[in-house]
DNA sequence: TAAAAAATAAGTACAAATACTTAATTTTTT
DNA sequence: AAAAAATTAAGTATTTGTACTTATTTTTTA
């Protein structure tokens, strides 16, 4: 469980690569085994050397340390990244996790802060820091807001079978009986029949009830 | 700009109350004006006492901490609220979220968070523990994700109509020709031609396509 | 106050969905 | 191996929507 972490630090300036390394290396179980002063040498060290953990500043030369995230996840590798950041920055906290960084630390941040976001995130965990926690409410409490509520579970003994869910996929998708029918190769009646059950099932009385409840129930 | 914070500290433990005023009055410009020991009493405090912040924990006799936040939202009540917690519970979050709290700290936080937490508070600002941030990040990437995705502007020239926004509405809502035309006192005719000239516009073939364009442009 | 845009409504023919029921196969669970 | 559940599919009559076009009346905007 506690085995060593790996790290590759990424930033184009030796004192912040240092600082880290020394704040890192105090700890017994990590250990820094490769650097990179800008975005295509931080891919490229991460490809050869496989760390558990990435840490990478935005601003650096060629490729900005959200591209290199967005890079790495495209080739699926699957390597922990935190993304150090000066200051907050909702284009850039956002940017980040649609990269699908796993933490984001701004560079002020404690020692203490520092090694809780990276033991988090290098045990699986996701740590965004606290002083950007504004960013992430704001999109939360924003837009539709339906996110916050509790999904509301669909009640008793009502099931959905695997063939009505995928159904409900295809009518919900924008497709008619027959173009369901072609798609799984059954009659045209017995795509109307299922979808006659779910809506009984559903007590719902046209599609877009059907639609409407299927999204309140998260049923897709 | 710095002046002096008003605190109410609820917390059914008396050694909690006590190590976070003794936390809080190690600074200057932080005066802790109010204890309660309850939900009720907490409420009743704040009322009485007025003041900038109140830091409440969640479990508690006699309404929860969240309970509190959202009498004191519902009563419009804009003293900022932290809101404590013993662990990291994605329902307790996301509750506190909702209810309205400004800020959501764990017990165990160090006392440089504590005081970060309630100065950005204080400020305006929210403050969620970075150690939370796994749920918060969930609920941004669960979902439709269309909270991180910049929303599609529909395209030149395209207008909707006030009367095909209603009849739109009313479409997604679940209702027929007939009952939109009953609904707007018009004839069903008249529904079906609005109902055509948005489906035309929008260029989709269907009410589910409808629905879905509806709804990837925010029209509704 | 024109001109443009929006809302109203009818007609027609055709396509699709609704609201069931019945029933033969498969598949899954016990 | 039996029972239960799911999938398949057909029949029938009725209702609703599709895909237009044409045309009058209101309302808005220039």
């Amino acid at each position: 469980m506690n085995q060593t972490i790996r790290v590759v630090l990424a930033d184009d300036h030796f004192f912040v690569r240092d600082g880290i390394k020394s704040l890192l290396e105090s700890e017994k179980n990590i250990v820094v085994v490769g650097e990179a002063t800008d975005g295509l040498e931080a891919l490229e060290v991460v490809t050869t050397t496989n760390p558990d953990l990435l840490i990478v500043d935005i601003r650096m030369p060629h490729h900005t340390g959200i591209e290199v995230v967005e890079k790495l996840r495209n080739q699926n590798n699957p390597v922990k990244i935190i993304v150090l950041s000066m200051h907050e920055s909702e284009e850039y906290v956002l940017k980040s996790i649609k990269a699908g960084a796993d933490g984001y630390l701004l560079k002020g941040s404690s020692k203490e802060e520092f090694l809780k976001a990276l033991h988090s995130v290098a045990n699986g965990g996701k740590y965004f820091t606290g002083d950007i926690s504004s960013i992430l409410i704001n999109q939360l409490t924003s837009s539709t807001a339906s996110t916050l509520e509790p999904k509301p579970v669909l009640n008793e003994d009502l099931t959905i079978t695997k063939r009505e869910k995928e159904i409900l996929t295809l009518l919900l998708s924008g497709k008619g009986n027959k173009e369901i029918a072609e798609a799984l190769e059954i009659s045209k009646r017995t795509a109307e029949v299922h979808r006659f059950n779910l809506m009984k099932k559903l007590k719902v009385k046209n599609l877009m009830e059907l639609s409407n409840k299927a999204t309140e129930y998260s049923l897709i």
